[in-house]
DNA sequence: AGTAATTTGTTCGTATGTATC
DNA sequence: AGATACATACGAACAAATTAC
């Protein structure tokens, strides 16, 4: 549901990254494929500034969740078993 | 007139929120507007600090005078018939 | 080959949230 | 009450590489 709770404690960022999070777990983004540019998802997430899109991406990436090819895309990873 | 008056007995941060009440009646500030941000309203009551003009801030919010967007700016809030 | 569209990179300015001293 | 620091958020502008036609 791409629709910022703006009452939420987690911040917009969190959302989106959760949102997205869901979707490939949900096997809807699956690995070798890239997610939704930072245009589109600043569209399904009105409201939204470009900056906070980039801030949800960074987020993913820091989980190890996709891989950012630089002005290419951003792609999701492989399952990484983190023991 | 923004200037603490350090002899009152109004706590600054009421006389920092009396005075947004007087710019809001006055026409000055009107709904739907953004009220001065904490930097700017800190800027016009010298010595002040932001912590005091966030404490005015939240009471006018408590009076229903204005409404706060998380990380985006204070708007003054249509008159409130409170019977 | 060449141009336009797309996508990420970078930076600036302004605003509030939170915490610490 | 004041001072400082850092984080998130929105908006905008521009740069650079890639892709599409």
């Amino acid at each position: 549901m791409p629709e910022i709770d703006r009452t939420s404690r987690l911040y917009p960022y969190e959302q989106i990254a959760a949102w997205i999070t869901h979707r490939i777990h949900n096997g809807d983004l699956r690995p070798g494929m890239p997610i939704p540019s930072e245009t589109t998802l600043q569209q399904e997430f009105p409201g939204t500034a470009r900056t906070t899109i980039r801030r949800a991406v960074r987020h993913l990436r820091d989980l190890g969740l996709v891989e950012t090819l630089p002005r290419r895309g951003t792609y999701v990873l492989p399952p990484q078993d983190h023991q």
